[in-house]
DNA sequence: TGACAGTATCGGTGCTGCTAATGTTACCCT
DNA sequence: AGGGTAACATTAGCAGCACCGATACTGTCA
C-alpha cells in the first residue's frame, strides 16, 4: 500500500469516479480499478459500491477515506517541517483561483515567484468559486483566491484586495462618454451579467436594487473574458472590476466609466485552518500580500 | 515510499542500527541500507549519520521518525476501526510480558483465546520489565503485563491480579516445616534474590527492611525459573509469588510457607493512552480480566 | 594495529503494478 | 423497451524496482 494508492483512493472518493481519480493521479483507469480491488482484497472488505453510478462509498470505505486524508495531510505537514529545517524553498505551490482574479496579474506574480525561488513550482488552476473552496478543502490546493471570501469551520480567510467596480461597455455605446455613471443611467439597459450562482452576481444585483435600478439581463457568463468579448461587440453594459479591463481600455476596445456611488469587490485568500503551509506556499503568500494594488 | 519502509525506518531509529531494523522487518541488511539511501535521495536530506557507531539521527531524521510513528499509529487506529465495522476479530495481538507472569498461565489463556477467535493470532514476548514498557511505547506490543505497574504520560494501567508472596525453599530446608513464617525466621538466611533493578526486588527489600530482617544475598537472577532451580538445589530461600510455584509444589521439589505478615505483588496491564485497541486485542484484554485468580 | 561488528556496493532475479485493448454493466433518453 | 454511451472490470504482456547474496569498506574496540 503506497502513498500513490492513498492519494488515488482519496481522489476517487472525492470525485466519485474511478476514472477521474485515475486521471488526477496520472494513471490509467485500468490501474486505478486494479488498485481499488487490491485494496479491498487486502482489507477483506468492500470500500466502494461500484454497481451503482455514480459509485457510493461503504461504511468501511468512509473510514478508509478519512484515514487517507489524515495520512496525506501528515505527509504534507512533514514536508513543510522538513523545509523549515533545510531552509530550502522547493516543491509545488498549488493555487486555486476564480477566473476573474486576472490571469495576467497572476502570470506576473508567477514570474517574480520563480525568479526568487527557482526550486519552487507554481501551479494555478482557474475554477468556479465553489470549486476553489472545494479544492482547498480537499487538499488539491494550498491557497485559494476568491472574491467576497467567506471563512468556514475548516477554512480561514485573509483579505487581499479591494477592487473598484466600474461601468463597462463598448466605446461606441451611448453611455461611454460619461465622466461618471449615476445609477439612474443604467435603467432599462441591456445588461451582461455574471451567472446567477456567483457571489459577484449577488452583490451587483444588490447594488442595483439598492439604487432602484432595473436592468434587462441580456446574457450570462461565468467568466469575465467572455463578458468582455460580448461588451466589445456592443451587446450591452456591465459592471466589472476595473483592473480586469486595463488591457482592453488601453487597446480602445472597451471603456470604463466610474460609478457615482462607488462599488468595490473584495478579494481574499483562503487556506485551511491549522495546517502548516509548506515553505514555498508561505513565500508565495508573502508575495501575494506585499504586491501593491 | 511504502509502509514497510516507514516501519523499517522507525525500527532502525529505535534500535539505533540498520541491521537490527532489517531483522525486525524480516529483510536483509542490504535491503535496509538501500531503503534508507533511497529515502535520503528522495527527500534530498541526510536522515541518519552512519559514519559513527551507533548511528545518530539528524534533525531531519527526527522529524521523519515522528512522522513514521504518527503514520503507523494512524494505520493501526484505522485497522481497529475497521474491525469495529466488520465485526471480525482477526489480526495479531502482540503482548509483552515479564518473565514472571507465568508462562503456563499464558499458554492456557492463549489456548482459550485461539479457541474463541480462530482468526486471531496471539504473540507473546517475554522480556525484562523495562523492555515491556518500551515495547508498548514503541508500538511493538498492544498490551504489556508487568508487576508493580506504573502509568506515565503516555501509558495507562489496568490492575489485573494481586499475587500472594510466600517463602519459597527446598522441602529439605530447615524452615520448610513451618506452618507460617514470621519475619524474624528469615534473619541471616542465604537469600536467592531478583536482580537489583527489578521492581519486585525493591518491594521485597522494603518488606524485609520494614520488618527489621537482614538476609545474605546469595545469588541474583532476572527470572523466576532460574531462581526456582537454585532453591530446589537448596541454595537458600526466597520470597516468590505462590502462583509461580504451583507446579514445583505439586512435584514436591519446592515448598511454600505463607508469610505471617502478608506480602502481595500486584500485576497490571499497560497500554497506550488514547489508542483504540484492535478488536482482537480488546477481546484478549477481556479474557485477561475475566480470568479468575 | 588487528579483530570485529556494522554499513555500503554490486550484479542478478522475481514479483508487483502499469498500459492497452477488450469485455461487461449501469444509466439515460426518446 | 431497447439501443447508446460512459463508466467499470478483465486480460495479457511488459518494465521497473525492491530484494537477496556476496563482497568490499569503515568505524570502534582491545
Amino acid at each position: 500500500m503506497t502513498f500513490e494508492s492513498l492519494s488515488l483512493y482519496r481522489d476517487i472518493v472525492q470525485t466519485r469516479s474511478v476514472s477521474r481519480g485515475a486521471a488526477l493521479n496520472g494513471i490509467s483507469q485500468s490501474a486505478a480499478s486494479q488498485s481499488v480491488q487490491e485494496l479491498e482484497r487486502c482489507l477483506q472488505v468492500r470500500l466502494l459500491d461500484r454497481s451503482t453510478r455514480p459509485l457510493t462509498v461503504t461504511e468501511a470505505g468512509k473510514l478508509y477515506y478519512d484515514y487517507c486524508r489524515d495520512i496525506l495531510r501528515r505527509k504534507e505537514q512533514f514536508e513543510a517541517q522538513l523545509q523549515g529545517v533545510t531552509g530550502r524553498v522547493a516543491g509545488t505551490v498549488r493555487v486555486a483561483a476564480i477566473y476573474s482574479v486576472g490571469i495576467s496579474d497572476i502570470a506576473s506574480l508567477e514570474a517574480e515567484f520563480t525568479r526568487r525561488y527557482p526550486d519552487a513550482d507554481l501551479h494555478v488552476d482557474y475554477l468556479r468559486p465553489e470549486r476553489v473552496y472545494e479544492a482547498v478543502l480537499e487538499d488539491r490546493a494550498e491557497l485559494g483566491l476568491v472574491s467576497y471570501p467567506e471563512g468556514t469551520r475548516e477554512l480561514t480567510v485573509l483579505p487581499w484586495r479591494e477592487e473598484e467596480m466600474v461601468l463597462a461597455l463598448s466605446p461606441s455605446h451611448a453611455l461611454a462618454g460619461l465622466r461618471r455613471a449615476g445609477a439612474h443611467e443604467l435603467e432599462g439597459q441591456d445588461f451582461v451579467a455574471f451567472d446567477d450562482d456567483l457571489p459577484i452576481r449577488q452583490h451587483v444585483d444588490r447594488y442595483l436594487r439598492e439604487h432602484g435600478v432595473n436592468v434587462r439581463i441580456a446574457m450570462r457568463f461565468d467568466n469575465i473574458g467572455s463578458m468582455k468579448e460580448a461588451l466589445a461587440l456592443g451587446q450591452g453594459v456591465s459592471i466589472l472590476p476595473r483592473r480586469m479591463m486595463l488591457n482592453e481600455i488601453a487597446l480602445g476596445t472597451l471603456s470604463a466609466v466610474p460609478l457615482r456611488k462607488p462599488l468595490s469587490r473584495p478579494l481574499g485568500i483562503v487556506r485551511r485552518k491549522q495546517q502548516a503551509l509548506p515553505r514555498a506556499a508561505e513565500r508565495f503568500l508573502e508575495l501575494l500580500l506585499e504586491t501593491p494594488l
